[in-house]
This record gives C-alpha cells, structure tokens and sequence, in this order.
DNA sequence: CCAACTTACGTGACATGTCAACTATTCCCG
DNA sequence: CGGGAATAGTTGACATGTCACGTAAGTTGG
C-alpha cells in the first residue's frame, strides 16, 4: 500500500497497536474457544449465551433482550437457540403477556454445563490477559476500551 | 453466576474491563465490515487478504505464508481464496521452486479494488479508534496488546 | 372497529469457517 | 537409491452466521 496525500493514513505507532489490536483480536477468542472445547461440550457462542440466562434470577430471558445483550442479530440468536435446545441446554417458552414473545429458559443441563466449564474458562481468561497486565493498565485499558465504545454508538 | 471460593473469579475492575472488551471485540469488526460493505465489494476477511498481498512488491504470496500472516487456517484461506479468484480479485499461480506448493497473486482488479476501498475504510479506523484515544494512550494499548499477544504464544 | 404500521420472532437460502480426510510432492535417512 | 515421515494445499461434510423475507400478534389513528 502506498502512502497517498489525500489519504490520513495511520502514523506507525498507530498501525503497529492497529495491527497488534487484529492479531490479538482473532487470537484470544480462538484460544478462548479451542481451551473451551477441550474441556467441555460448550462452544464460546454456547457459554456466552448460558452467561447470559445465568446473569437472570430465573434463568429466562426473552430473546429479543437476550439478542440486545449480546449483541448478536435476532436470527443469528434464533438459530443458535434452536440448536442449543436440541441438545438440552435451553428450552424454549411462550410469553404470556405477548402472544408474540418467547423466553429461553436455562435447564438444570444447561446450568451444570455452564458450571462445570466456567472455572476453566475463567482461569484461561486470567492466565492469557489479566496476569500481563498491572492493576493500572487494566483500568487504563478499560477506560480506552469505553472510550472507543462510546464512539461506535454514534 | 456464584462466586465460588475454590475459583479465582474476577475482580469487578477485571470483570468491567473484560465485557468491554467483548463488547468492543464484538461491535469494532461489525462497523469496519458494514462501513466496507456500504462503499465497496469487499467484505473484511477479502480486504485482509489484500492487504497482505499488496504488502508484497509483487502482489504474490505462497499460501502458507498468507496463512501464517492472516493468522487463519490453511483451509479457510484456500476456501476463501477459491472464492475471490471467482471474482476476479486474485489469481492462484504454481509454485516452480515447489511443486507443492501456489502462490496467490493479485490481480488489476484486486489492486484497483483495494485502492478504492483503502482511503474510506482507513477513515473509519481513524474515526473510530484512533481519534478516541490520545497519543499516550495509543502507545499504552500497543504495549498491552503485546504483552499479551506474548503470553498467547507459551 | 379496522386498516396500516410496528414489533417479535422464525425460516430458508446462502456465505463463511472448521474439521478431518485426502493427494501430491518433498525431505530425511538408512 | 528407496521408503517412511513431513509438508503444501485441496476437498467435502458439516457447523455457524447473514440476509431477506414471512407470519403472527400487538398498536395506533381515523
């Protein structure tokens, strides 16, 4: 790629923490994932979505809160449910006050599954992130990281 | 989700900085694939490969060196490959030293493409990240993300 | 009350990514 | 040499994610 005038190109400093941000980016969710599988039937899309249902008092969420939780677009969150309930982690309810509405419902399979596989996660999450990293930079890095969040919401 | 003794669970710092993180991890790729989307034909994984290929001088990469530096599975990269050959973007070429192996070359079009697509998405990583942080910041994160990148490698 | 609109969710076709083979070379070493 | 192991890349079956659209239920203004 050739620097252009009219183009703000990034300094160096800027393109090696931009490119740093990438590697790191698809690394950590893919060691994440691979250290997940290892040691339980849960994919990191099943474990956030069981994180989310275990966040609820009764472990039923209605989707479209679930999707906004999560971020994830309603039928991406539709098929992935589908697919959780198939192997008896979630269930699916209807919503009586709105006839459109349904709940996931987490099921005592899907609560030991989560329970089982999270201190493992958690363990791997520290060892890979917050031991290289000083108390202060991990504030400093949540600071950045909200920073940049807001930014993306206008 | 309990707090169990016998599991070293996060600090509420570490657990704010960790959902922002996802957050982020999550929202940043979507953005930067929609804005690249909106004005022009490339998704991120094609621009990525671009760019790799325009970082060599003569646009023509051995695949497992693409691989190594996307950092993806050999598989992904021969599907993906085969897909944007199929639009014009790149070419597969053999390998004369190895009869193995092929490189991926880039052609007018794929140059022409990322050219086009370069100033624009160059300006959403501006505005989106870079222009949210200060310059010391920039520095912090980069020293962050490379301490951690090197605890991924052990 | 009812027609138009909105909202909640599902579905099917398709794009993309993963995993486990497989083929064709090249390497290594007796 | 020659044969087993490693390497480069592909392939096909399958899992996952996206997009456009469909259906049903709620909402709202005349």
């Amino acid at each position: 790629m050739t620097t252009q005038t009219s183009t703000p190109w990034l300094t160096d400093t800027e393109q090696q923490t931009w490119r740093r941000w990438l590697a790191l980016n698809a690394q950590l969710p893919a060691l994440l994932h691979r250290e997940l599988q290892r040691d339980s039937e849960l994919s990191l899309p099943d474990f956030d979505v069981l994180v989310q249902l275990t966040d609820d008092d009764r472990g039923r969420v209605r989707i479209a809160q679930l999707a906004e939780a999560l971020q994830w677009e309603r039928s991406r969150l539709s098929h992935h449910v589908t697919r959780m309930a198939r192997r008896g982690l979630v269930e699916k309810e209807d919503c009586l006050d709105d006839g459109r509405g349904s709940f996931v419902v987490l099921t005592a399979v899907g609560r030991a599954a989560i329970e089982q596989a999270a201190p493992a996660h958690v363990r791997t999450v520290r060892r890979a992130v917050f031991d290289a990293l000083s108390d202060e930079e991990v504030v400093l890095l949540g600071e950045m990281t909200e920073k940049v969040l807001a930014r993306l919401g206008s």
